[in-house]
DNA sequence: ATTATCTATAGATCTATAGATAATGC
DNA sequence: ATTATCTATAGATCTATAGATAATGC
């Protein structure tokens, strides 16, 4: 079939088993083992893509997931309209349409199991790929004069709770409407708020 | 010193020190070992207060600490004046003044270590405590035509994720302000949006 | 020769049990 | 006699290493 490409193929394959097996149960949770069985090989073969083993493993993974979620958002940012609410709507579109990954609950639970130094960068690449683009988005919609001022890093730390929120209730609370759906009534808040409008619609 | 009510003070203790330590790091991180050594007593010793051992011991602590939720918010909600501003920053009290415990990390991260059965019972109990009550809070204000029409279940769980959002900034991001000020910055967004308002102040 | 797997296993943890020991309260 | 601890340890897991085996590409 596919026989080209297949250079790292393999090594793709075991980050994408990987990815899926962390973010749904956490570092600590997923075994060595489960990610070989997932992938059909034995548990001392991983040992082979990943010599330095599990946390090594996590730390590529993470860092691959979080440079995918930088370019993804970067564009989806780029390709937007010029004023805030398309840019919201292009940021929430692209996290409802990515796997869960939530990224608060991790950068709590997770990044404590590694080293002192991976810890770091982890936490520094994650403020640069996601915190980053998110607070430049509502800054600029600040310069633009078209909102309030506030501190531009309150705002994309609670955009990214809320969307980490979205995903939860989709994965665990019972008859959720769609994550996209979720995302509009959030992006109508984040803009306008609960309190009604005097007269006009929309 | 204190002689009396010494009854169960152990218990207490126990379940103080497990609760710090697993909202700290979660129900996989800390090993019996850690409470024991926290306390210090020896790790078997345990077993003494817990016969069945470590799920035990975090599921008695979540319902415990899910219990004083319920009852210290509905008390803070009961305080506040008739509005929805008072209820939010009644709630937001609550919650900042108490330790962070990432509620949705926590149910993310360590429900599924749990048997099914006391998986669900926690995830009932949270549901009861914490989304009914603030659920209940935007109900009544939408029946009082305070604010616009939208789905209660949809924003208890944006305030909860948000309320999440700041627990983690206060703990992980050097230089925020107090959890207290980023809430009040929060239900003001929640109930007036980003836009500026045409004139008028307040 | 290189690449990717395998089997076997050492060593480190971690949970939980069994049974001893000490202190307290009748 | 009851309460709360202790020591010692079995049994289960989990990570990671050593060395064998098979397949592929010169």
């Amino acid at each position: 079939m596919n026989d080209f490409s297949t250079i790292s193929d393999s090594r793709h394959r075991l980050l994408d088993t990987a990815q899926a097996l962390f973010h749904e149960r956490g570092y600590r949770a997923v075994t060595m083992q489960d990610i070989a069985r997932e992938l059909g090989i034995r548990q001392a073969s991983l040992y082979y893509h990943v010599p330095d083993g599990k946390e090594q493993l996590f730390v590529e993974m993470a860092m691959r997931n979080f440079e995918q979620h930088r370019i993804g958002l970067q564009a989806a940012l780029d390709r937007a309209d010029g004023d805030l609410a398309s840019a919201l709507r292009a940021a929430a579109g692209w996290f409802t349409a990515q796997p869960p990954m939530n990224l608060l609950g991790m950068m709590h639970a997770d990044m404590p199991a590694l080293s002192p130094e991976n810890n770091r960068r982890l936490t520094l690449y994650a403020t640069h790929c996601f915190f980053e683009p998110i607070a430049a988005m509502f800054a600029e919609a600040m310069a633009r004069g078209e909102i309030r001022l506030m501190q531009p890093d309150l705002l994309a730390g609670s955009f990214l709770a809320l969307m980490d929120g979205v995903s939860y209730s989709s994965e665990h609370q019972p008859g959720t409407p769609p994550r996209r759906v979720m995302a509009e009534a959030i992006i109508s808040l984040i803009l306008d708020g609960l309190r009604p409008r005097d007269a006009k619609g929309d």
